[in-house]
RNA sequence: GCGCCAUUAGCUCAGUUGGCAGAGCAGCUGACUCUUAAUCAGCGGGUCCCAGGUUCGAGUCCUGGAUGGCGCACCA
């Protein structure tokens, strides 16, 4: 061991210095015959369980022997007697510990122990003079080393592009971030527990196919090999479970990722998390039961609380949400109905008079109508609000009115200005479905996101489809409105990023 | 794809009119047996994102580039 520090490391930067230390503790640590990685450790107790059932201890009472386990996030030395906070998932807890009480030796190995360490510990449960729960040590041991320092203390790891490229690091510091995810995975939980117990069964459907149909978007394209083809990810589950549908499963739901070819913003990431769930004999006023059965479960037995707050505004998720119609919509907020927008080039001419931007390639009636809706209406939806009666030329897939062949039976749910749900009442005539099919073929030119022609789905519907409703949910976007997050990144672990240029002045990877 | 903004120590951030590169945390040395953003004394640590340019002199001004953030477009 190096007496007096070297020249070499006088001179060496921040970081590297750091990590230096951090390796001669760590050979230090071994020579005691201590393995800096060590193996299991039965926990008995975690920072929570701890304070949970301890927490009625009296000033000067002794509680049971505790094994707990965590990282060393903070640590207060006062020469023969040291407090440290050791933190695991479920939260903080304090460690005492004292030279006459561990011993002579392990109280000097203590110097070996860098901020970031996962430790183990041994322990008795005991209240500080300051009135604070701890673990008296009575064994300790590193059971990881940590060779880089832990972001700052207090502030934790700010900078969002580092937090995105290395979310380890912005977890292990940021305890918020570890509870968003927390929040998540509780909240696909309870969905998937509520659509069991409503008799729905989970599927999985093909992720990669020849054709990628079930939504209007650009897809990824990929190759396999040994087939010599060229083969689309995903951009919906639609037209596999309704396969589903047709071959007698009755309700099914499948929570996949969705994968779509477009930009990037607070809103997108190029895969998502979308559930469809179809039900047989159902329509789309059974998805809106359904839509508000999800919430309700997930507000009652994951939040506590029907009331979200994004951004200020309080968003009251109790059921039954508003119904209102999108002709309804855009007589009030853009004083021209539907069927006025049919009429020439008027939807042109709104649009434009909107001053909405519109993209150089050509635009369909649809994508107009679609894009006033969300220029007028959109920003007045922020409490929940079903809005039902999609034109047919926005709505290939979905059933035909009888009462108004221009309009299907189909509804979107907003909320806080943005669709969170999507369904309808599928379209389950072979006829009529190969038509639409034609018709968007014949858009092709002007949209290139028109849908494409799937003759084994008409196969399939040709062997009857019986009534069913068909729902999607945006997933990512469901918990940035439970989580009160604004980014979708926020809510995804690991979300896409450009990769880092190796060279001078690059930050990749493993180079905080 | 377009516009605006950002990038300074391991982390969180200051940096004036263009004039020697700063703080807190973290690290190192020492003191301290109930602290909790521990405290006290001292020390080290910089490709100021990159490449050019202007200037006696650039973290600061100009041009180009990289990455990111926000907004727009596309979309869910």
């Amino acid at each position: 061991m190096a007496e007096e520090p070297t020249q070499a490391e006088g001179l060496e930067s921040g970081l590297a210095e750091q990590m230096a230390v951090r390796r001669e503790h760590l050979e230090s640590l071994a020579r005691t015959g201590q393995d800096p990685f060590g193996s299991r450790f039965d926990r008995n107790a975690t920072a929570a369980s701890i304070q949970a059932d301890f927490g009625h201890l009296p000033p000067d009472g002794e509680g049971g022997l505790v094994r707990v386990a965590g990282r060393i996030s903070s640590r207060r030395g006062h020469g023969k007697a040291t407090f440290m906070d050791l933190v695991d998932l479920s939260g903080r807890i304090q460690l005492y510990l004292k030279i006459d009480e561990v011993g002579e030796d392990s109280y000097r190995r203590l110097d070996l122990v860098d901020l970031g360490d996962l430790l183990t510990v041994t322990g008795t449960v005991f209240r500080t003079r300051r009135g604070e729960l701890s673990v008296r040590v009575r064994e300790w041991a590193v059971a990881a080393k940590a060779l880089r320092p832990p972001p700052e203390k207090w502030h934790g790891l700010r900078d969002v592009e580092v937090r995105y490229r290395q979310r380890y690091a912005d977890l292990l510091s940021n305890a918020e971030v570890r509870q968003t995810f927390v929040l998540r995975s509780r909240i696909l939980s309870a969905i998937r527990q509520y659509l069991d117990h409503q008799g729905f069964m989970e599927v999985e459907t093909p992720t990669m196919s020849a054709l990628a149909g079930g939504a209007a978007a650009r897809p990824f394209i990929t190759h396999h090999n040994a087939l010599d083809m060229k083969l689309y990810l995903r951009i919906a589950t639609e037209l596999y479970l309704k396969r589903c549908i047709v071959g007698g499963l009755e309700k099914v739901y499948e929570i996949g990722r969705i994968f779509r070819n477009e930009g990037i913003s607070t809103r997108h990431n190029p895969e998502f998390t979308m559930l469809e769930l179809y039900e047989a004999w159902s329509d789309y006023h059974g998805m809106m039961e359904i839509t508000e059965g999800i919430l309700d479960h997930v507000c009652t037995h994951v939040l506590g609380t029907h009331q979200v707050e994004v951004e200020g505004q309080t968003i009251d998720l109790k059921p039954p949400f508003a119904r209102r119609t999108m002709d309804e919509l855009l007589r009030q907020h853009a004083g021209v109905g539907l069927n006025e927008l049919r009429q020439g080039d008027r939807a042109r001419e709104l649009a434009r008079e909107l001053g909405i931007p519109l993209a150089d390639k050509a635009h369909s009636l649809a994508h107009l109508i679609d894009k006033i809706f969300e220029a007028t209406c959109e920003e007045h939806l922020v409490q929940p609000t079903f809005v039902l009666d999609y034109p047919i030329e926005l709505s290939p897939l979905a059933k035909r009115q009888a009462e108004d062949p221009s309009l299907t039976y189909r509804f979107e749910l907003f909320v806080r200005g943005s669709e969170l749900a999507n369904a309808f009442s599928e379209l389950n005539d072979p006829f009529d479905q190969r038509e639409r099919f034609e018709q968007q073929q014949a858009l092709k030119d002007v949209d290139e996101e028109a849908h494409p022609l799937d003759e084994d789905f008409l196969t399939a519907l040709e062997y009857g489809m019986p009534p069913t409703g068909g729902l999607g949910i945006g997933i990512d976007r469901l918990i940035m409105l439970l989580t009160g997050k604004t980014t979708i990144r926020d809510v995804l672990l690991f979300p896409l990023m450009r990769p880092r240029v190796e060279g001078p002045g690059a930050t990749g990877p493993g180079q905080i």
